[in-house]
RNA sequence: GGCCCGUUGGUCAAGCGGUUAAGACAUCGCCCUUUCACGGCGGAAUCAUGGGUUCGAUUCCCGUACGGGUCACCA
């Protein structure tokens, strides 16, 4: 067979040669030891957990080392395509702080690598077909669905491999090159073929966070250029990332089965591979047993739930960090105030086996992230977050910007602070008792005493309130009138002898706190009503007279 | 089914042949406190399993079980 020939008349229009595209990619001119790393989504329009825990890592390794972090788009299944998910997953990204040295854009491409989408690569990768085809590495392969689904019955009926390999490729291989001619010239879609070896070796792959692997070597005649010329991933990812110079791959371990096609490719165009970092595949727990995460069952998946539920992106990020890295935790806690971006992430940290997204541990997270922020910080991300999802807090927040930012101090001080809110969303639920527009009552303070002890202490309460009282005077009243009240000005006094209180100060004040902010879990009174105002507070307050 | 990957408390995990098997979340108890929270102290709770190798295995090797992945002209 005339392999020059077969390849003129698979690919007639390809004029470029292999030496034409590496000339049209040079190298990248970076320090040693920098990383070029990348993620490859397809625009299918989801962006899931898994898609950022990848970029995260991406992200990291070419950052921490001056290197390039770039977006391609993995547009090679039009089937799949959805329109504006490219533009959906910059958002998502950009959301959570993860920004693009170079690649796709919402608009168009940017950097001396592009196109950086698939299809509009078409021309480069047949230029590498063709030359395939030319050293006998490749070749059409004519087999219909049917025949396809016919030879995957009688390999499963005989308990073979599936697929194109041995026998099972002859009838394609076999094909004369007039033969072949004469398909073509009629129209009879065709796949381009990788020409497999029958081989019992085995090859070893060192990756970075599995260490050694070692697996068959590749002997299928997997497809490289779908019938309508564009390639697989597996063809595109071996050329992408060769003459994008992606110096590490980080992917889903679901890659590893494909591993050895990749390892053959490069061998066949005698490329160096990168180093490949399969990680581990994002779990969650279902009834007794882990399994992966599923976009139809698992709505925290999607990374638009964490914008919905108000997680803060640095929550999530720092999540990711500590399932990615197991000795961020330890370093969260000696370096309580750095950004998280100055965290030494290494790949050699890394946890192979899959974790279990555990929200009560992102609420914990939250809390923190939140707690270490100044109340100007929260104001302006709250207020962000509402402006897109709760209009109407977003309108209150805009119509008391003062009381909410003292509110949001309220508690911050000491070395103490207090740890209220953990989301956005909860923050709108938490909040509510700022203003009388969502003022409501959560708990019941009748449990706490009797109608007329109520009365009572809310008259004298009144009656003697001094708005610029400082904490300790306002105290010091409340406390009396707890104790001419018959209740125990000492908690400790009330548990000792139960029998010669009617009750304890914890109920007085536990009342009081609950008509003043619908709830028995606020701040200190004292605080609340000075950012309340007297106002607010006496008009909350004398209704229960 | 073939091939591949994995398995330390409820969860995330440290551990690289000799440890009282870290730490975090959750949980429980106590303390602090005007409540709640915060914080502090403490408790309960883990090496899937059977064989080797070894003076000694959570750690190394083999088998088994379990979980996961993959076997497309999807990525």
């Amino acid at each position: 067979m005339d392999y020059n020939q077969l390849a003129e008349i698979l690919f007639p229009d390809i004029k470029e040669t292999p030496e034409d595209i590496i000339k049209r990619f040079p190298d990248r001119n970076l320090p040693d030891g920098a990383c070029v790393t990348r993620i490859g989504p397809s625009p299918t329009g989801f962006v899931h957990l898994g898609n950022l825990y990848n970029a995260i890592i991406a992200e990291r390794l070419a950052r921490q080392s001056g290197g390039v972090f770039y977006l391609r788009i993995e547009d090679t299944d039009q089937k799949r395509e959805v329109k504006g998910a490219v533009e959906t997953l910059i958002n998502a990204m950009g959301y959570f702080g993860v920004e693009f040295d170079e690649g796709a854009t919402s608009d168009g491409d940017n950097g001396a690598y592009a196109p950086y989408r698939q299809r509009q690569r078409k021309n480069i990768y047949q230029v590498f077909a063709k030359y395939l085809v030319q050293q006998g590495k490749a070749y059409p392969c004519f087999l219909t669905a049917e025949e396809l689904e016919a030879i995957r019955e009688q390999q499963t009926a005989n308990k073979e491999n599936t697929g194109i390999y041995g026998k099972y490729a002859e009838k394609s291989r076999s094909l004369a090159i007039e033969q072949i001619e004469e398909n073509i010239a009629s129209g009879k879609p065709w796949v381009l073929r990788y020409m497999g070896e029958e081989t019992d070796e085995y090859i070893t792959v060192e990756d970075a966070v599995r260490g050694r692997l070692e697996m068959p070597r590749n002997n299928m005649d997997f497809v490289l250029l779908k019938s309508d010329g564009i390639p697989t991933y597996h063809f595109a990812h071996v050329i992408d990332d060769h003459f994008m110079h992606s110096t590490h791959v980080i992917r889903g371990e679901e890659w590893l089965s494909s591993l050895p096609m990749h390892v053959e490719m490069f061998n066949a165009l005698d490329w160096k591979q990168p180093v490949y970092c399969h990680t581990a595949t994002l779990m969650k727990m279902d009834g007794e047993s882990k399994r992966k995460l599923s976009k139809r069952k698992d709505p925290e998946l999607a990374l638009s739930y964490y914008q919905q539920e108000g997680i803060s992106n640095d929550a999530v990020w720092e999540l990711l960090l500590t399932l990615l890295n197991s000795n961020f935790e330890e370093w969260r806690i000696a370096n309580p105030d750095t950004d998280y971006r100055e965290f030494p992430y290494t790949l050699e940290k890394m946890s192979i086996s899959g974790a279990l997204v555990d929200l009560d541990k992102l609420r914990d997270i939250s809390k923190n992230v939140i707690c270490r922020m100044s109340a100007e910080q929260v104001y302006e991300k709250w207020l962000e977050w509402c402006v897109k999802y709760n209009g109407d807090f977003a309108e209150l927040i805009q119509k008391y910007p003062k009381r909410t930012l003292s509110a949001l101090n309220v508690g911050k001080g000491g070395n103490k602070p207090r740890k209220d809110l953990e989301t956005w969303k909860q923050a709108c639920d938490f909040m509510s008792f700022w203003y009388d527009e969502t003022f409501k009552f959560e708990d019941d303070m009748s449990v706490e005493c009797d109608d007329q002890t109520r009365k009572l202490f809310f008259a004298r309460y009144l009656e003697t309130y001094n708005h610029s009282d400082g904490s300790s005077e306002w105290f010091a009243k409340v406390k009396e009138i707890t104790q001419d009240l018959g209740f125990a000005v000492k908690p400790k006094d009330f548990k000792k002898n139960p029998d010669q209180y009617k009750g304890s100060i914890v109920n007085i004040t536990n009342m009081l706190r609950i008509a003043l902010t619908g709830r028995a879990n606020a701040p200190d009174i004292w605080e609340v009503s000075q950012v309340l105002g007297e106002d607010i507070v006496r008009k909350r307050l004398e209704k229960w007279i």
